[in-house]
DNA sequence: ACATACTTTAGAATAATTATAAACTAGTTA
DNA sequence: TAACTAGTTTATAATTATTCTAAAGTATGT
């Protein structure tokens, strides 16, 4: 049952580093998530969805949302939110910026962006970080 | 039935211009979150939960609802997100930032923050806004 | 191989929100 | 002012995203 090739063993590490077994399911998402080139931007929905088209053995529900919540607190995962009630996670997790395009996530580099003038934190406060959203719209 | 002294004057022409009837519910709700000098943060349970309190007849879920989307829709109401999966809305309409701190949101107005680099918007688009949020921490 | 703690899963439960449709009311008109 | 009608309120049902539960399954140490 268990297939294992040179590839898995990056994700396997991952997980094992963050006190998660890596049974068959966290490794498989873990390989759709991190095994690309550019950020992912998801809710648990549609990476359900996504994966689970492809599969003839569904992973649950359950699992989708356990595997994420443990990937986010093993600080692989950021969470963030757009204007519907849902939840978005961000495979990028240094801070950065994002442009807002109606529903379409893109990232901004951190150093894309420089302050000119930022406001103090309110006393007995420090700012923990500074994020940016530049909404889009379409020309004319 | 119909109690109107000049200060709801002000929150009827509000509404009347918007094509919403001046129901006392609207006008209520209208009061409760206009007549007030600093911006409201607000969900639509704390909205509700805060003003059935003091009520005898208390204004239905259904009625909270339906009248902070006509006023968003109105153009008196913004919306936003914090991370849970719940709608925030504002009282302040112009475009301006955040402190977060610890699920409190404080306004900081426009002009505190500037900027020195931004992107460009992607081809075809162009930007709608720009808005920040600081997120806060307790010192030490 | 065995033990055991961890994991997966289906399904129930919850929270926020939206939809439904009947009763009610504001503004208009006769 | 009576009647009319479109708009509004409300209780309640439905939906969506998410979390909880507890039983069955699996990974890892011995
Ligand atoms: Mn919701
Ligand atoms: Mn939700
Ligand atoms: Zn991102
Ligand atoms: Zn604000």
């Amino acid at each position: 049952m268990h297939k294992m090739n040179s590839k898995n063993k990056t994700f396997i590490d991952k997980l094992r580093s963050s006190g998660l077994r890596p049974t068959n399911q966290r490794v498989e998402i873990s390989k759709f998530l991190f095994n690309r080139k550019k950020t992912f931007h998801f809710t648990v929905e549609e990476l359900k969805n996504s994966m689970n088209l492809k599969r003839s053995k569904k992973i649950s529900t359950a699992t989708f949302y356990n595997t994420v919540h443990a990937l986010k607190s093993a600080g692989y995962l950021k969470e963030f939110s757009l204007e519907n009630n849902t939840s978005y996670y961000d495979t990028n997790i240094k801070s950065h910026h994002h442009f807002f395009d109606n529903g379409k996530v893109i990232d901004i580099k951190s150093d894309k962006i420089t302050f000119h003038k930022l406001p103090d934190a309110p006393k007995g406060k420090k700012i923990k970080n500074v994020e940016v959203v530049i909404r889009l719209e379409n020309n004319n």
